[in-house]
DNA sequence: GAAAACATCTTAGTTGGTAAGATATTTAAT
DNA sequence: ATTAAATATCTTACCAACTAAGATGTTTTC
C-alpha cells in the first residue's frame, strides 16, 4: 500500500503552504510599513481605510475598523498630530466630524508604494495576458473565500 | 490626446487592486482566527511560528516575533494557560526553556484549517495543472518581493 | 574558581484598548 | 414650539500587553 502523490497533489500542497506563508509575510509587511511611518498598526490600518474608501465620519471609521468610538478618538488624534489626516466639521450635521486625508503629507506613503509597484511590474513581465487573467481570477476567488471564512468565524462567537 | 489603456494594463491594474484588498482581508482573517481561539493576535502569531518552524527556545521565539524577552514570557504564560504550548527544560542547557506545541490541543486549530482547505480544494478544481503552476509561481514570487520590502523597511530605521 | 556571557523572568512605567457615561446637536412627537 | 429621544463624538476610569532595565540562575571561558 504505497502512498502516491500525483503532480497535481504536489502542486496543490505547495500552493496551500505558500498561501499560508504569504499570509504571515503580509502581516509582517504591514507591521513594517506602520513602523516606517511612525504609526502603530491600528492607526495605519485606519489611514488605509481612509485612503481606500475616502473621507468618512469618526463613527464610520469606528465601524469599518471594528474599534470603539473611544479608541477612534485616540486614532484620529494621533493621525492628526502626525499630519496624515484632519478633522473637518460636517456643515450639515454639526455633531459629526468628517475625517479626511491630508494629501500633501500622504505623498511619502504614495512614493513608497510607487517604488514597490515598479518592482512588481517587473514581476508581471514574466506572465502572458492569459496567465495574468488566471492569477487575477485566483486571487479574487481566494480573497472571497477568506472574506466568507472571516464572517463565519465572527458569527460563531 | 486620449489616454488608452490596453487589456494588459487593465489586468495589471485590477491585480494590483486585488492584491491590496487581499492583504487587508488576510489581516482581518487572522484577527478573527485569534479571537475564535480565545487568543490575542500576538499570541496567535507566536503559536503559528511554533507550528511552522517547530519547537524553539523562548529567546528564539522573541527574535522571530520581534518581541522583547519580557513580552515573550507573557505570551508563553498565556499559551501555556490556554493549553496550546508548554515549556520544557533544555536538558543540555538548563538556562533555556524549549517551547513546544501541545499536539492534542492544537487539533481544534488543525480541524478548523482542514475545513478551510477542503473548500479551497473546490476552488482548485477550476484550474488546470499548468494554471496552478502559474499561480504557485506568482504567489511565491510576490511573497519573495514582500519579504524583501519588509527587510528594506526595517533596515531604513 | 572567578569573571564574563547568556537565557529567562520580574518590575516599573507607557501605550492603546474597552465600557460606560458626559456633552452637544439633531430629529421626532405632541 | 417644546420636550423627549436619538445620534455623534469625546472623556473618564480601568485594564491588557508592551518595552527597557535589571534580577536571577546557569554555563562558558580563562
Amino acid at each position: 500500500m504505497s502512498t502516491h502523490f500525483s503532480k497535481r497533489d504536489e502542486l496543490i500542497h505547495a500552493l496551500t503552504d505558500q498561501m499560508r506563508i504569504s499570509s504571515t509575510v503580509t502581516i509582517f509587511f504591514h507591521q513594517a510599513i506602520a513602523e516606517h511611518l511612525g504609526l502603530n498598526q491600528t492607526d495605519h490600518k485606519c489611514l488605509e481605510l481612509l485612503q481606500r474608501k475616502g473621507a468618512m465620519t469618526a463613527g464610520e471609521l469606528a465601524e469599518e475598523s471594528k474599534l470603539t468610538t473611544g479608541a477612534i478618538t485616540g486614532v484620529i488624534d494621533r493621525l492628526e498630530k502626525a499630519g496624515f489626516a484632519r478633522r473637518v466639521k460636517d456643515p450639515n450635521d454639526r455633531r459629526r466630524w468628517i475625517i479626511e486625508i491630508v494629501q500633501e503629507n500622504i505623498k511619502i506613503i504614495e512614493d513608497l508604494f510607487k517604488t514597490f509597484a515598479q518592482q512588481t511590474m517587473q514581476l508581471y513581465d514574466k506572465y502572458t495576458d492569459e496567465e495574468l487573467a488566471v492569477i487575477l481570477d485566483y486571487v479574487s476567488e481566494s480573497t472571497n473565500l477568506t472574506v466568507e471564512w472571516t464572517k463565519k468565524l465572527r458569527e460563531k462567537r
